[in-house]
DNA sequence: CATAGGCCTTCCAGTAACTGGAAGGTCAAG
DNA sequence: CTTGACCTTCCAGTTACTGGAAGGCCTATG
């Protein structure tokens, strides 16, 4: 498989194949005479993998960590678990970082009348 | 006032308050002999103006908007009320994708038993 | 056989909003 | 006069890509 279709078949953008292998997280199986990189199922496997946990807003260290217990078969899943539940955390505490923003942000919007007048609840809060 | 006192005052660090100098956000009243920024009232009410709306998630360039309707005397409440409404419906797209995303993960986190055993329902759905 | 187009390569720059650090000038106190 | 805390500018790094330029490769068609 050349490069185009391991992003088709993993459903990434050729070019964050192309740059996962640059920064070593999931690099080409080997290269034709040409230079052009060559994936097998394995790695277009990987690369779905971290696909998958980047919808997950894993970050790509995360993947990295994730993508080695994945590959090891003594891995306990007690070790997956600690990682996936400090995002579960990070998840949490931006939930309710956000739902604080929507509050207040709410409230202002909907107490700014939105005419042609200047006066305007938001730019007094703000100012 | 000097770059250290406006940051006190403002609430921002020095680094941010010359960052917002050099990309034209709020700029110095004037320059010492020395050539040390100095701050008067009216840039610091800008730069607190500025730390308030980043905590609600405004980008720079927002800010920059509002900093200019902040200004404006003729002003109609309608033009800021619009970028306000933008920002709280890009909350709420947020809080929905994020809402997703902590019932998929939990789930899964709460499958995992965490023990010393390598099988775990957080691999198995990412691989 | 030439060429067109659609691949592929590398490298460089840009994104957002800072943050850290180095090298060097300034200022007030002791 | 020296020390230490300021200040300055400039450069690099952060995250995870994305866009684009310059140039090589491959295949099909005229």
């Amino acid at each position: 498989m050349n490069i185009s279709e391991a992003a088709k078949s993993s459903g990434l953008p050729v070019k964050t194949v192309r740059y996962y292998a640059d920064i070593g997280l999931v690099e080409s199986t080997s290269r034709s005479d040409a230079g052009y990189r060559i994936y097998n199922d394995a790695a277009v496997r990987r690369l779905s993998f971290i696909r998958r946990a980047r919808t997950f807003d894993f970050s790509v260290a995360e993947c990295r960590e994730l993508l080695d217990l994945y590959h090891d078969q003594r891995r306990s899943s007690a070790d997956v678990k600690k990682i996936a539940s400090k995002r579960l955390e990070e998840i949490e505490t931006k939930q309710r970082e956000l739902q604080a923003l929507h509050d207040d942000l709410s409230h202002l919007v909907k107490a700014c009348r939105g005419d042609s007048r200047p006066d305007c609840p938001i730019i007094d809060f703000l100012g």
